[in-house]
DNA sequence: TGTAATGTCTCTAGTGACTAGAGGTTCAAG
DNA sequence: CTTGAACCTCTAGTCACTAGAGACATTACA
């Protein structure tokens, strides 16, 4: 048995995002000392670990909510968790696209303007004042 | 002149984000109407469609804010404003880079299960629960 | 056993960029 | 002059934490 602080340690989770899981129903209520600190096991480090996993590949804590729910059923189809897996997949996959549409469209304003002058003609800020300067729709 | 839903139309932006804005600085205190409502002319709608630009190439209030300051002396140097592009576009491919990632370690993990069989054996939830499973650093 | 340092407890409030809703007022059309 | 849409302010909620206050618990060492 180890303490909060021992359990942030190993899992590289903050102390208060352990006690802000716990709170939102990702953790169970840990058991107590009798001076009232938590105290976790293997069990606890193992679910943590778990939800840092999930947490480092976006999923939200919604979502993790679900994957943890279908943990604790292993006789139930594993249909719902590649679904989950699959929809973050297909967000993950759309942000890049946007961001890539960014990327082409503030690679170009940076390069039209190298610094020097005054800002009464800058690129960057006249590209901004107006969309119509943009190469593509963002 | 015209009123705030005239201008959230034109620019695409919702009323209560205008009168965010408003509240923080980004745009001037309109001008009222006897009857207190806000009423805009050119120049709002303008720096309206600037901001809307600025936040759809994800820039930030506060990256805004700057941006404006300088816009509002056009007789500054602009290299401060090709500064802020420039560390936005970097931030950007941050992102992207970052995303890749997951991509590949989020694509691997749902390629393992085809949701077939029980929670018990799903390869997303396994992958999940241990790092070691893993590709890749992410 | 005493004490000091560190760790932990709960609670409230703040972050960014909005969004939603309540309850009241003003405007424009007919 | 009435009706109904648009507008006003204010508060609170979103997400996933983070920060800080003030009090209590635990641990290490003398």
């Amino acid at each position: 048995m180890f303490s909060i602080g021992e359990l942030a340690k190993r899992t590289k989770v903050k102390v208060p995002t352990i006690r802000y899981y716990e709170e939102m129903g990702l953790l169970a209520e840990a058991e107590r000392t009798s001076g009232n600190q938590r105290r976790y096991d293997k069990v606890g480090l193992e679910r943590l670990s778990f939800i840092r996993h999930a947490r480092d590949l976006g999923f939200s804590i919604e979502a993790i909510s679900s994957l943890i729910e279908l943990q604790d059923h292993p006789d139930r189809s594993c249909e719902a968790a590649t679904d989950i897996a699959t929809s973050q997949l297909e967000e993950v996959r759309a942000k890049i696209k946007r961001l890539r549409t960014l990327e082409k469209e503030l690679s170009r304003i940076s390069k039209g303007c190298d610094g020097g002058g005054l800002t009464e003609d800058c690129y960057v800020l006249a590209s901004l004042a107006d969309h119509n300067l943009c190469d593509r729709e963002h």
